[in-house]
DNA sequence: GTACATCCTGTACTTCACTACGGAGTCAAG
DNA sequence: CTTGACTCCGTAGTGAAGTACAGGATGTAC
């Protein structure tokens, strides 16, 4: 399918990534650099452009590239348990934040509410709740 | 009511951040500094604290310093249309937040769900999700 | 009267995930 | 054979919201 020797520059229009996003990546071990060939331009297949997709995707879910680099460990399929145990991790956190959001959400929508009901001549009751005591 | 010579440190304690974090605020103008007496100490009143328990709510319910800052301008409670406005920008922002989250929730329960029905010997669903092209 | 906690100022470091830049080398087209 | 696009490498900067630390002054308790 795909070209076997592709320069960075393809590798990263082809992954949907800036080119400097790949170096980041290999810098910090995310990837892997083929070897230069003295002097000349680096190329790569299309394992990379697979990997910088799994990594794009990860990251969708809210992984970090720290946790990326966890599940890139356990890329053999063959760690379905702990594999398993770092998404419900991360769930777990979602969830988490999840339940803080909707609570903002919830006594911000109070808040505008509060402008609705008062009549003109008050002070804003967003800028009283936020003055007064806990 | 409280003392009004506090010291950084007390007025830290009495509004729970650190008085690190005062100083920052004082570096970007969210909180004022009073004069210092000449190689002095300085002394602060109550309404430092109030500023920093108004900075504390409004951080709680999304919104940055920078906008804090906006809604500080605001504090006479007389323009309650911008405040109001404020408040419905983040709501919005939170809204979208939100939903992010709850697709990757969603996400995540589908792949953890994948793994229970799963038999044995095979690879990993969530490994192979990942991994599959989008 | 001295030890210790706090305060002062200023600068630098942290996390996360990039992004930008400078200067040199290389490659393909015209 | 030169132009221009791209690559290489290394370092530095971004943003948000602090946190840490160095080195000196000052205020308080024993």
């Amino acid at each position: 399918m795909g070209n076997e020797t592709m320069t960075i520059g393809q590798v990263a229009a082809k992954a949907d990534v800036h080119v400097e996003t790949i170096r980041y990546y290999q810098r910090i071990g995310l990837v892997g650099e083929p070897p230069r060939p003295l002097g000349g331009i680096r190329h790569y297949d299309e394992t990379i452009v697979a990997r910088l997709r799994f990594i794009k995707r990860a990251q969708q879910l809210g992984f970090t590239l720290d946790e990326v680099r966890n599940l890139l460990a356990l890329e053999d399929g063959q760690s379905c348990r702990e594999t398993r145990a770092l998404a419900e991790q991360k769930l777990t956190v979602i969830e988490a934040r999840l339940a803080d959001l909707q609570r903002m959400q919830k006594l911000l929508k109070a808040l505008i509410a509060g402008c609705d009901a008062g009549k003109r001549p008050r002070a804003c009751p967003i800028i009283a709740t936020l003055t007064a005591a806990a």
